[in-house]
DNA sequence: GCCAACGTTGGC
DNA sequence: GCCAACGTTGGC
């Protein structure tokens, strides 16, 4: 089992249009290394999701449920050759209670060489077991 | 809205 | 193959 971080802005795809749609097709990946951890991804690995730009947060978690295929979005070939882009399917697997901040994983040295602050702008990342863990635990607390 | 980080493009 | 210019991402 293997654990990966996955971005995406609210506004444009939100945790709340991936559950009303039930599953998503995680489409539009342009970028090498993100495309190779796309790639990498099993069935049942668990996907954290990130709200990014406003109010940056993990806020739930999906199940990987189809390992990549080629991107539908992407044109089948550039200058000859084929385009590498792929696309996972994932399914959300548990809405956080509270949502995981940014700040709250930056303020945490254990979360410290994360990639989502050491390489902030890189959109699908894995995530090590225990930083999974600890995020997890703080997004299924009980709201006080 | 600004700016830093960084990936991509294109001239040479 | 180098590097400047440019575009995009994403935090603040």
């Amino acid at each position: 089992m293997n654990y990966w971080l996955v971005k995406t802005e609210p506004e444009k795809y939100g945790w709340s249009h991936f559950t009303a749609q039930g599953r998503a097709i995680w489409d539009g990946v342009r970028n090498y290394q993100a495309r190779n951890n796309l790639a990498a991804m099993k069935l049942g690995d668990q996907v954290l999701f990130y709200h990014s730009v406003s109010n940056p947060a993990v806020v739930g978690v999906g199940t990987v449920t189809r390992e990549a295929y080629p991107d539908p979005t992407a044109p089948v070939e550039a200058n000859g050759k084929p385009t590498p882009w792929c696309v996972v399917e994932l399914e959300p697997a548990l809405a956080f209670s509270q949502p995981v901040s940014l700040a709250q994983i930056k303020a945490e040295p254990m979360l410290a060489n994360m990639g989502l602050i050491k390489q902030s702008r890189l959109s699908v990342m894995p995530v090590k077991s225990d930083e999974y863990d600890q995020i997890l635990q703080w997004g299924m607390k009980f709201k006080v």
